[in-house]
DNA sequence: ATAATCCTTATAGTTAACTCTAGGTCAAGT
DNA sequence: ACTTGACCTAGAGTTAACTATAAGGATTAT
């Protein structure tokens, strides 16, 4: 069976070996193997399982939350019914944060528009309202 | 004019006063007066321009960035081009966190829709394809 | 055979964005 | 007058997620 090394892993998945390293270390690749001299051998089924990782990562999933989520599949079938949980809440999650960014699309759109006039204007002051402040008798 | 102190500023966005002050600090508040005591005294106007800071910090732009466009504001008009391009520059990045989010989204979708299957069964082995791998011979 | 280029661990350092503490000031209520 | 609670600053501490270094072992290319 085809193996990779832990650099040619690093650059399919656009990661840095350190980092491939530290999620190691926190937990999250406990199935990679290893040669007996300690050399990291990621199986193509470890590469789907750190893209899964990446995808919960994307989510804004924090590494220990995760590690939770790879700690229940080595459990087996006695944790489906939390992994089903898992990303249902993920996927609610994702939801709210697009829902979030559309929201800020907005506002950025309205900038745009607002920058975009002034620049032909020369000026920002073509969006101060001049609406006749009553001003104060003295 | 109506002010209003810093602790009611942090409710009504949903931040601490820690945070407030923190932005201060980083040069995020430059236009915030104060009473001759050195308390802070927050416009409208102000909690409109935290607005915008939120809105920014929402499309993951890095508090030190957030800075140079609020120094660009108190350059005026000169800036403008710069402000434009900005907002210009951040609406491409929301876009392609949309487009990643949604991405996500049917990758997290897809997994619902295989625990759901794997809960149904009782067993994640009703995944398992037996596509009857050449054994090799020995 | 030996140099280059991988790989390893353990551990320290970095960065961003808070978050909190200590020690103090100030204004309002009893 | 005094206590309460919100405000202030300066500076220290925290957390997450890397990122790098040091010292060494293994593998590959000439």
């Amino acid at each position: 069976m085809k193996t990779y090394s832990i650099g040619e892993v690093a650059k399919e998945l656009n990661l840095t070996v350190y980092t491939l390293r530290y999620y190691d270390k926190e937990g999250l690749m406990p199935f990679v193997e290893r040669t007996p001299s300690g050399t990291r051998l990621f199986k193509e089924s470890d590469i789907s399982a750190l893209r899964i990782i990446e995808c919960l990562k994307a989510t804004a999933m924090p590494i220990k939350e995760i590690k939770s989520f790879i700690d229940w599949c080595s459990d087996g079938d006695s944790s489906l019914q939390q992994r089903y949980e898992m990303f249902m809440e993920r996927k609610a999650i994702v939801e709210a944060q697009i829902e979030e960014l559309q929201k800020t699309m907005e506002v950025i759109e309205h900038k745009c528009f607002y920058y975009k006039v002034a620049l032909d204007a020369g000026t920002e002051d073509i969006h101060k309202k001049d609406k006749n402040e009553i001003s104060l008798p003295n």
